[in-house]
DNA sequence: TTTATATGAAACCTTTTAGCTTCATGTCAA
DNA sequence: TTGACATGAAGCTAAAAGGTTTCATATAAA
């Protein structure tokens, strides 16, 4: 662990985080907490076509896959991205598919991360 | 095109190559695929706990996200995998939530691979 | 030409998922 | 302490997803 985020998934982890981005709606949820991070709920379903325990339910399917981590303030939970689960598969596929001087430059990655890998 | 090859993908054809990698059964076939490439729907098959139906359904799917290609010989039908929605998508989750310097090998890795983004 | 092989397609079933409505709980402020 | 605000939870419905069985079609080989 680094503070709150958790910074090393088992393969089984990994099949939540492909699950939480396979939703078009989850994928708009990152995109506004890049845009804007530590939201709480209600700031998050506004102008959207979805009701708030809808909005509430994909959070927590982030939260699930540690894509999303949060944090109380008083009634309000605010909602921060966890960009681990991302790099990890984003790695994971890097290196099976791109050829050889691309997954070079990925080991150059991990080593300016700082990452111990699987 | 570059061959038989798609090399640029709207922001809704993204969503059929998330939701295509969202199930282990297919991630499962392209890492078969990876280890050996061009294999036919047979070969796919054996030794997975499944039906050849619904492994040919599963391939189907990975074919309409662009991620497999295939090519007919004969009565065969031979299965390829194709790399360039994975470094799509890749490229977008990089340049959104990886620090600067990351998205600066990114954009190094884009100018070795020659390609031209959205 | 007949038989075996390789795949496609249709119909069906079960489970999961995405969404809703309604109600309950906890916290802040007057 | 009362009322407004922020969120959680339960129960329901409709649609999508993953799987099966059965049958059809096309190609290769005997």
């Amino acid at each position: 662990m680094i503070g709150n985020q958790i910074v090393s998934y088992s393969v089984r982890d990994q099949d939540a985080v492909f699950r939480a981005l396979a939703d078009v709606s989850r994928r708009e949820l990152l995109d506004r907490l890049f845009a804007k991070n530590g939201q709480n709920l209600g700031e998050l379903c506004e102008g959207l076509a979805m009701t708030r325990p809808a909005v509430a339910k994909h959070l927590k399917i982030l939260e699930a896959a540690n894509l999303v981590v949060v944090q109380w303030r008083g009634r309000e939970k605010l909602h921060f991205i966890n960009s681990v689960p991302i790099n990890e598969i984003t790695d994971r596929w890097i290196r099976k598919f791109e050829p050889p001087y691309l997954a070079a430059i990925s080991d150059l990655k991990s080593q300016l991360e700082g990452d111990s890998h699987d």
